[in-house]
DNA sequence: ATGAAAGCGCTAACAC
DNA sequence: GTGTTAGCGCTTTCAT
């Protein structure tokens, strides 16, 4: 491969300095229309792409933003990252996304290469963790928190999740078709988004005058197999409930494995609220009633998050509604 | 947020000179012992990261390399990038996705945004192209062709699918089920992997002494939208076929999606043999017949791959077969 | 309008 | 075993 053609291999061959090019380059005044012309198109003839290298060098923002998602294959972190990378690519940002299976040390260590980059924001769903991470994980990455949030040293942009009133709807709807004992299968007590929608479903269950009887909140670090056991656990009588309500994109979708797998006909065997809406979800046994998030509205947020690099800008925090999806399931 | 810590910073704080810093922090021999431990427990205190753009711009190899897919929607390609990026983290390279939408124009853009940044090497899926893209634009870049290749001014590696046999297969469990106009949904020729499938699925139906009337074989750009359109004329009676076989991930979920809008019973209103597959293709109406690849093994020969970045070592080409699964669709 | 020098962080190549 | 210098590509500052 040839070396790479830079300022200086333009300037030899053009035989004057390397900063009348750089000049031209970079939309100075300070060039003659024609001479600037000609380095253009020179340029563009020797294949010259500025290195990002060297401007990160002089302080310059590397306009490098990164993605902290716990995977990819489940829908809706594929979906979030799929439209935040075609927003980042038609804003001239580069995008790089790591992946965290949930697990803190899988983010520390994708925060420390996104550091070596000289990263400038990155969007991550915070990993369950037991203790907050330290503010060197940080040094120059402005962090925005995504679905859930977690204490950091200092304050931070953050795009979270209103569900609690289609918790409410879904809950009332299990209620109006006659459940009593219904189980809510979502993330521990270490995730704020855990947490919040725990209380939802609390609340909604106290509004209907149910009693929350032992067994029917099931609390884990949130997975796929986390929630196709306890799906299992339902349909094997070990929890004795009637109607499933999900609290997570993998326990969502871990359950609703199992419930298939062991060939349970929704709602007569158990009725089913996922959480999440991907597109397969219309097609199961007539549609899969659910909770959707609006993902569009998300990646659109987040990409005018990673656009605001001023480190004195003031934080912000948004909220987006999710919205009760009632089909055939539940 | 305070400035970068730097071997400097670490050097005066330790009143020492920074190449001491340096060797000690690259594991060199020539510095002593303690003095070593002194300095690395100082850097970890201090929150040292050693800077990616100063080691780019010295010339050694970024250790970033690319990933090109059309999106992350797909499933196959999510769960290939999600494979590939935790591959890529455990090699300690950095993995760049973009998504080219099938788009040539995107593709040339995403190439050039990881110039900049001097990616050593890219697996790309090559769009549809009229034209082969000039060699400037892999400047310093491996390519690997993934799925397809498109011709390159230069020969390059590249990892495709035999899928052929799966496709014989395809046809012949279709004519021993008593199906004989059997309709092909495709990409078109400027793919290689278009033309590959399609000579396969000739090969097949002439095996068989079946004629491929008019309208059976559909091929355009690989897309949701065409393999809707193509479903939903079947559907209507517009093409004349019993049986579809798909050839392409974004067609199959495109066709598969028709099919069930518009209600349709597999295989009682047509057979259906997608291509890829996704996890809830098993729960669909009893299982979908697809044709499936071998996701893991991929991914693991494209991390090889982005691995030798000797740019003397020999070209290498890889092809893996695709498996046909029998469902209750066809 | 153009050029020369300096410096961003790092390490190879030389001193000593 | 440790220090000094130089240079990777670029732009800011200061000449001319």
């Amino acid at each position: 491969m040839a070396r790479r053609v830079t300022i200086k291999t333009i300037a030899e061959d053009l035989g004057i300095s390397h900063m009348t090019v750089s000049r031209a380059l970079s939309n100075s005044t300070n060039v003659r229309r024609e001479t600037r012309e000609l380095i253009r198109k020179r340029a563009a003839e020797m294949g010259y792409v500025k290195s990002a290298a060297a401007s990160a060098m002089r302080g310059d923002a590397t306009r490098i933003v990164g993605l902290l998602v716990p995977n990819l294959v489940n829908e809706f972190y594929a979906r979030f990252a799929n439209t935040l990378a075609l927003l980042c690519e038609d804003n001239d940002l580069h995008l790089i996304t790591h992946l965290t299976n949930d697990d803190p040390n899988r983010e520390r260590l994708a925060l420390m290469k996104l550091q070596e980059l000289q990263t400038n924001a990155v969007v991550t769903v915070p990993a369950p963790a037991t203790q907050p991470h330290g503010k060197q994980l940080f040094q120059g990455m402005k962090p925005i928190q995504f679905i859930r949030t977690q204490p950091l040293p200092f304050a931070s942009d953050s795009i979270v999740i209103h569900d609690a009133e289609a918790i409410r709807q879904a809950v009332g709807h299990l209620v109006s078709r006659g459940h009593q004992r219904i189980s809510y299968f979502g993330g521990h007590a270490s995730l704020s988004s855990g947490r919040q929608r725990k209380a939802a479903f609390l609340e909604a269950m106290e509004a209907h005058n149910l009693t929350v009887h032992e067994g029917l909140i099931q609390t884990d670090s949130p997975s796929f197999e986390m929630g196709a056991r306890k799906a299992a656990a339902v349909l094997a009588g070990q929890i004795d409930s009637s109607a499933i309500i999900c609290g997570g994109f993998e326990i969502s979708n871990g359950a609703l494995d199992a419930c298939l797998r062991a060939n349970a006909v929704f709602p007569r065997d158990v009725a089913f609220v996922g959480y999440g809406d991907p597109g397969f979800y219309r097609w199961i046994q007539g549609g899969i009633t659910t909770i959707s998030l609006p993902i569009d509205q998300l990646a659109e947020q987040a990409l005018q998050r990673l656009l605001q690099l001023d480190p004195d800008a003031p934080v912000q925090q948004h909220g987006f509604a999710a919205e009760f999806i009632l089909r055939a399931s539940a």
